[in-house]
DNA sequence: ACACGTTATGATCTAAAGGTCATATTGATT
DNA sequence: AATCAATATGACCTTTAGATCATAACGTGT
């Protein structure tokens, strides 16, 4: 698993990805993140504005991790696909 | 350039040195990502709570990517530190 | 020490995110 | 189709990010 993530839509994608791919419910997510489940929603429908501290609560409790790299001008090497 | 990102404070040293490297100014980032200097200085200087918005609009200025992926349980291949 | 460029802080205002609750809508499952 | 779980939406309220401007603090070269 590895998204290309430059808008919020991607994000959502992503997360909502990894939630599935771990057979939770947003609600569950919800309360192992501290979030909200409405907010769970809205931040895997690509609502803009999210706060990182939102996200990296949600991006722990996936057991996920982000990385921040230079773009790769060629090659994107293993990459899902963007949305 | 890789940096794991799972704080503000990491996400803020990794903006500020992709700056650098780009040798760019703060004021020269803001004007070609919108973002003003003053909420530049304060994401590099970590504080919580920026936008997705507002980071995805740094990101691309500075010609960065981001991903997410699955945790990688051992060998943080290439990582640079994280602060 | 001075001057200039860069970065940080502080105040005010506005827009909007998220907590919170209630409810609507969608989606399975039988 | 009826039922129950899972999501989405909508309203309200509080809090806070970011735009904006002014200014302070910091760095660095001379």
């Amino acid at each position: 698993m590895k998204h290309l993530v430059r808008t919020s839509k991607n994000l959502g994608h992503a997360i909502r990805e990894a939630r599935k791919a771990k057979n939770m419910t947003q609600k569950e997510l919800a309360s192992m993140s501290g979030v909200w489940q409405e907010t769970i929603s809205k931040i895997e429908n690509g609502s803009g504005g999210t706060k990182l501290e939102t996200l990296f609560d949600l991006i722990a409790a996936l057991d996920l991790e982000i990385t921040v790299t230079e773009r790769s001008k060629g090659a994107s090497d293993g990459l899902e696909d963007i949305f």
